[in-house]
RNA sequence: GGGGGUGUAGCUCAGCUGGAUAGAGCAACGGCCUUCUAAGCCGUAGGUCGCGGGUUCGACUCCUGCCACCCUCGCCA
């Protein structure tokens, strides 16, 4: 259960017995500190006074009428008209006894998401910018799907463009020096790029060549079509071994390229201009938007389709969203998108709203992220000027990883020490960026990046091998164990209060799409079973029974919602490290 | 010029429809391993929340005016 909607419920019925108008919000949270309680509700305060009331004669009315018997031990009025809330520890621990394999989440009544994320370009291999999008997208798929939302991941590549008339032209050349081309040399896709830029302007012919192949892929052309699909395939097979290394769900059968909406372009625009929305200027078709100046300050112009017929990056996305609707049926649709793109986006949602090409109810979210920098405040580079690839900076990170393990965990098989600088190599990386919420550029360092002390993934997957590591000296099997929690100490406490609160914070990412508040309650769960491993020990003298099986019930379930939070993130776990 | 974003400890970042004394990590300093894994725990220090007004019981949060930096604004995506 969602404790802090609970609570907030109840609260809120109160508020309205006591006079407040219907639906008046309880606005529970969790307590500031320590002593003001577990939770507390500031409702009252901004009804009193529409009311003319005395706060806290109000909020004693409140407490009156609230109904949380057997739930609630205290209710405090304090300062202005705040609300403390205390719950009582014996319900806390009734709750946690009655856990399944959910850790307390239930599931919401399902909805159909369309994730879209990732996004890589073909022909050009994975670099850090990618990070972001891919694993903060994925995080947040899991989390919908471990709600029983049905979640579509939509990989929505950029597979479509000018610049494949200069790829094809190169990529004809080195086939006819070596048929094997595709599956050798092409390994590297950076300098291919590269080649096929430096050619395209300082050769006339190939360029000649290169916008001749864009007119015959754009119409159809078939061999121009196949070697288009081979820079594809080639280049979604290399991103398959990043996404399989990263442990990121995505699958080829997810991607949903630019090139996929193409039929349905020439259709937007007659869509849109019988609508009246779209007309002719200056030979091109433009929808102009009240919504938006430009730089005169007159209404701005949207282009839809370019006066030579070629449509632009808007009418795609336009379509994208209309076949969402009409062949994903989808309820949302997330972006995980560079926030350079906000006023495209909002400019194709502005004109989808006004045309109703999707029904009002679809909501279009736009989470957004800025650029990498460096630690100088500028984009981020390689030394010679190039982008960090990504196999790169995980390649860095398992030998960081790698060169740790050996210094303290020499105890361990080859093959367990394998598994945990899969883990927390990974791991690092990956926590690094999910831990973050900006929404503008943001600094890439290396040693936070790939740091494995303090508020990381190995800092989390450490609390875990210490559970795992108190049930072997135990004897009992973790995954079976089975015990009803007491609590008796007040790290117990703090650490059950916790454990009840993953509901919670699993919401909260669901609506917002922000795993970085994940990281963040698992971090303090952590740090409260650091606290808890501190104070009350389990496999030591004289302690027994009751006590002994309640700590171990305790850990169990800390081990099980970190294993879950994590999984949810994307981050595996490992029993010893 | 229009629009959008950012500015919080030396550094990297949290701060949840306005709530109580603004929090973490790293770096610094001081304690804790013959006792369940020290990738840890406990503690100290560090702040004019860019600057000035305003709204109110209460402002990092809302409004307004500045300053700084970033992104973006008709035929790239």
């Amino acid at each position: 259960m969602n404790l802090r909607n609970f609570l907030d419920q109840s609260f809120s019925n109160a508020l309205v017995a006591a006079g407040a108008p219907e639906g008046t919000p309880g606005m529970v949270r969790p307590s500031a500190k320590a002593n003001f309680g577990d939770y507390q509700s500031n409702g009252v305060m901004p009804v009193a006074k529409k009311l003319g009331m005395n706060p806290r004669e109000f909020a004693q009315k409140v407490i009156e009428r609230v109904e949380l018997d057997g739930i609630v031990e205290k209710l405090e009025v304090a300062g202005p008209g705040f609300i403390n809330i205390t719950l009582t520890s014996d319900w806390v621990a009734k709750q946690l006894s009655d856990f399944d394999s959910r850790c307390g989440v239930d599931t919401q009544s399902s909805q159909t998401i369309v994730v879209d994320y990732s996004a890589p370009n073909v022909a050009k291999e994975m670099h850090v910018g990618h990070l972001r999008s891919t694993i903060i997208g994925d995080a947040v798929v899991r989390v919908l799907e471990f709600l029983g939302h049905n979640v579509v991941r939509c990989n929505h590549i950029g597979d479509w463009g000018t610049q494949f008339g200069m790829l094809i032209a190169h990529l004809e050349e080195l086939m006819k020096e070596n048929p094997e081309i595709l599956e050798s040399e092409l390994s590297d896709l950076e300098e291919f790029y590269r080649e096929s830029k430096q050619k395209y302007d300082s050769d006339e012919d190939f360029a000649l060549r290169a916008r001749g192949y864009v007119v015959k892929l754009q119409g159809g052309d078939q061999w121009c079509n196949d070697m288009w699909r081979k820079l594809v395939d080639v280049t979604m097979e290399q991103n398959q071994k990043t996404y399989d290394r990263l442990n990121v769900t995505l699958t080829r059968e997810n991607t949903m390229g630019e090139s996929m909406y193409n039929d349905m372009l020439p259709a937007v625009v007659s869509e849109l201009k019988e609508k009246g929305l779209a007309e002719e200027s200056e030979g091109a078709t433009v929808v102009f938007l009240d919504e938006f100046k430009n730089k005169d300050g007159d209404r701005m112009g949207v282009i839809i389709q370019k006066k030579d017929g070629g449509f632009l990056y808007t009418t795609t996305d336009i379509a994208c969203a209309k076949y969402r609707h009409e062949q994903l049926n989808a309820d949302r649709v997330l972006y995980f998108i560079d926030s350079r793109q906000a006023q495209h986006l909002q400019q194709a949602w502005t004109i989808i709203r006004k045309a109703k090409i999707i029904p009002e109810t679809m909501s279009l979210e736009h989470h957004a992220f800025g650029m990498m920098l460096g630690n100088d405040g500028r984009p981020f580079k390689t030394r010679t000027g190039g982008v960090v690839k990504l196999a790169d900076l995980l390649n860095e990170s398992q030998e960081r990883a790698a060169a740790l393990i050996e210094e303290k965990s020499s105890d361990l098989t080859a093959e367990q020490k394998q598994a945990v600088i899969d883990a927390v190599s990974i791991g690092a990386v990956k926590y690094a960026d999910l831990s973050k919420n900006r929404t503008t550029d943001y600094i890439f360092e290396w040693d936070n990046m790939l740091s494995f002390e303090g508020n990381t993934a190995p800092y989390l997957q450490y609390a875990y091998t210490r559970v795992a590591s108190v049930f072997r000296k135990a004897e009992v099997s973790l995954e079976d164990y089975q015990a009803d929690v007491e609590i008796k100490e007040a790290a117990e406490r703090t650490l059950a209060l916790k454990l009840m609160q993953f509901s919670e914070v699993v919401d909260t990412v669901a609506k917002d799409g922000t795993p970085h508040a994940l990281c963040t309650y698992l971090y303090e769960l952590s740090g409260n079973f650091m606290s808890f491993y501190e104070a009350c020990p389990i496999n030591k003298e004289g302690v027994e029974g009751d006590v002994r099986t309640s700590r171990l019930a305790l850990s169990k379930l800390v081990a099980q919602t970190l294993k879950t939070g994590l999984d949810l993130l994307g981050i595996k776990v490992v029993d010893r490290m």
